[in-house]
DNA sequence: CTCCTAACCGAACGGTGTTAGGTTATCTAA
DNA sequence: TTAGATAACCTAACACCGTTCGGTTAGGAG
């Protein structure tokens, strides 16, 4: 082999995920990865056949880390509960490339083989074939809402723009510490509420 | 005034929604978008200050046609599930810009006005303004999730690869006439389960 | 009829993703 | 030891992007 290389496909991904946690989706371009590198851009395309690809690949191992084996023993209702905070801190950990995941994550690899579990373990818990399908959507509705739309990030605006346009709006969301708080609580009660909800109408 | 404009602030956001409906939010560029109003890019930034600033006034005009007057009489539960259905609705009509959406969608100065409304109507059925600002952001969680998350879209690549993978995964959502329905009985599914979850804990 | 000016245009700037073709360093084979 | 092969990187360029600057022009106001 001639000459050892200084890019790898796993080091390119780490410094895209860098970049986006740095300077946000629009902060990353190829010329700059290439420089966080130290290397030019037109380099990275023996690596990589497309940003675009890219983008999916760094989408795909960050999938990669959600854990739902709390399915496999136990109940349903444990089991959705500890996939979908797996789930949630997956995603909250990059932030910022939430809205490139918005393009279809039903649709990805990776989630696909994660939700093939939580439907097995539904199905095994008595859940027809169909509720399956539809509680593990609304579980992703749950997760993808949760980490796009969280209160926590770029709120610090003018607290004083807040105040009085809307007067029944809780004002706790402005600090910032209470912020990720709230997050957090928001997202447990609707997930315990929707599981509660389901074991209403649960078979067996 | 010396002649009579052929553009307006409106017919240009008009356009915009028409390509990004066609063509994606990848597929709008100011060129194109001049093109179709058959007038040269440059003239465009006399009626709008930046692309990013038109699609955010694009996605206000998309928000502002969300109905959450279905709070004001009646309980809170026909209220959350009047609005949260008319949230799918107005997002479901353009999925396109759903992943420019992500960029804070509760930020928005359309959906807050609507979230205080949600508010309001939860603190008058008896919950505290904290649980109410919590159940208003789950009401989020599901109206955008469910928006980014479709299975209908996209799902047509080559299905017999999917035949086999997942075993678990029911596979109904290939065709793409059920693909839609079982969309809307997910949503369904969730919103009702989220509904009764939360009676499970009312006030009053 | 003249002037004013809002509304649009032409051309350019710096930046983007991506490709074609050239260079170089190391490994293999003779 | 040397010749050749080739993987890995670089230089230069392409077409396109958002945006700005300085004109041009059409119509209403005096």
């Amino acid at each position: 082999m001639p000459r050892n290389p200084i890019l790898s496909a796993s080091r390119i991904r780490t410094a895209t995920l860098l970049i986006i946690d740095r300077d946000g989706l629009d902060g990353l371009s190829m010329r700059k990865l290439a420089a966080e590198l130290g290397v030019q851009a037109a380099s990275l395309y023996g690596h990589v056949s497309t940003k675009d690809d890219l983008l999916h690949e760094v989408a795909a191992e960050i999938l990669e880390k959600v854990d739902v084996s709390g399915f496999d023993g136990g109940d349903w209702r444990s089991g959705l509960r500890s996939a979908a905070w797996s789930y949630r801190s997956a995603l909250a950990r990059h932030p910022n490339i939430v809205p490139f995941l918005a393009y279809g994550p039903a649709h990805r690899e990776a989630s696909l083989r994660r939700l093939d579990v939580v439907h097995g373990g539904l199905v095994a818990a008595g859940w027809s074939r169909r509720e399956a399908t539809m509680i593990a959507a609304g579980l992703m509705y749950l997760v993808f809402g949760a980490a796009l739309s969280t209160f926590s990030s770029g709120f610090s605006e003018d607290q004083a723009v807040y105040r009085d346009r809307y007067p029944n709006l809780d004002k706790a969301h402005l600090l910032p510490g209470v912020a990720q708080e709230l997050d957090h609580d928001s997202f447990e009660l609707a997930l315990e509420s929707f599981v509660t909800g389901l074991a209403a109408r649960a078979p067996g």
